[in-house]
DNA sequence: TTAAAAATAGACTGATAGGTCTAGTTGATT
DNA sequence: AATCAACTAGACCTATCAGTCTATTTTTAA
């Protein structure tokens, strides 16, 4: 039997799709309620104000969102560095990604600087991301000294620019044109 | 004699950096007229509407300060790429993009999937500044076949990544730790 | 079956958004 | 000195913003 989503998980998963395509401040009460159906006293019951939605969709859906995009447990027999450059070249999968470009970048972009609840509750998600590819590289051999936590932060650095590239004409093809020096520069310190 | 800047100059300069800072819905008309000083009519007189002030910001002031920060004229001596790497390098001079990242990209980011008249305005500024790269690297010898157009875009990328990383420990050093890898990259394809 | 709690419903509020309009001031031209 | 266009000034308008409040319905637990 389907369980009926709750009131709650909808908003969530409305609301980050909004705040996703039209950013915080391009995203209004109104919109929600009617994207989402519902009358005010819902919305109002289920949080405080428009910032607590968001910081809850921040917290409950956006670390596992990224999570997915950056999403390599892997077999042994794989050279770390490879199965890196499979996840950066499965981002060219993800329609929305190649469309709108990260959704952590995005918002951080636009509330960081401006507000501090925003930047404390998308800092430990940008952290985690690094981390993760960290822990991926510790089993890695390169053919020269890295130092891992930079190169982490350049790869997202280089895979979210290239997504945020003018998305006139922004389409898979350009992606991963992109980043093929990417990948070719990590193809170069491997061991 | 210093002559004073007029109406309409003074609200562009302001309007670039409160749009930069807040974005495009994070900048009120309100704000704009107290920041500069006038009363609604003066800026109703020189402008129709918000976003009539922001395409002139657009067009009348990112394409020279994205120029500026692209800006390799330069002796025939130096190898184009180390060229190039002087000016990744010279950002990091440039405090408030350390801080904010770049005014293009985060304007194309916020308002470029909304509203075509933006990223009609933006694509030209972009295209300029990847043609200038193209220019550049035209000159330059590789010890590998490159596509140009590619690495421009790729180099745009990775340094306006660099720039919108994590706002809360945004730092010269970090930047600068960041774009290392691009800087190591460039150097390795140098003939 | 009933009582309490959770959730829905939407009218209402004050503040602020972007934008209009008319009146007055300034500066250049003759 | 007179005239006219450019500009300044700010009161005013409607729509929409985020958020409140009370009443009603639905669900859960006893």
């Amino acid at each position: 039997m389907i369980q009926k989503q709750s009131t709650r998980e909808k908003i969530l998963d409305i609301v980050f799709l909004l705040v996703y395509t039209n950013g915080y401040n391009g995203t209004s009460i109104s919109m929600i309620l009617k994207k989402c159906e519902i009358p005010k006293g819902s919305l109002y019951h289920h949080f405080k104000s428009k910032q607590d939605v968001v910081l809850a969709v921040i917290k409950e859906r956006l670390l596992s969102k990224m999570d997915d995009f950056y999403d390599f447990y892997n077999p042994q027999s794989k050279h770390p560095i490879d199965v890196l450059i499979d996840s950066i070249i499965n981002v060219s999968q993800k329609e929305l990604l190649i469309k709108y470009g990260c959704p952590l970048n995005r918002l951080n972009q636009e509330m960081s600087p401006i507000d501090k609840n925003f930047e404390d509750a998308i800092t430990p998600i940008y952290n985690h991301i690094k981390e993760k590819i960290i822990l991926l590289l510790e089993n890695a051999t390169f053919n020269q000294t890295i130092n891992l936590e930079n190169l982490s932060e350049y790869i997202i650095a280089s895979v979210w620019g290239a997504l945020s590239l003018n998305p006139t004409q922004s389409s898979k093809e350009r992606y991963l044109n992109t980043v093929s020096f990417l990948i070719s520069y990590l193809h170069s310190i491997k061991k």
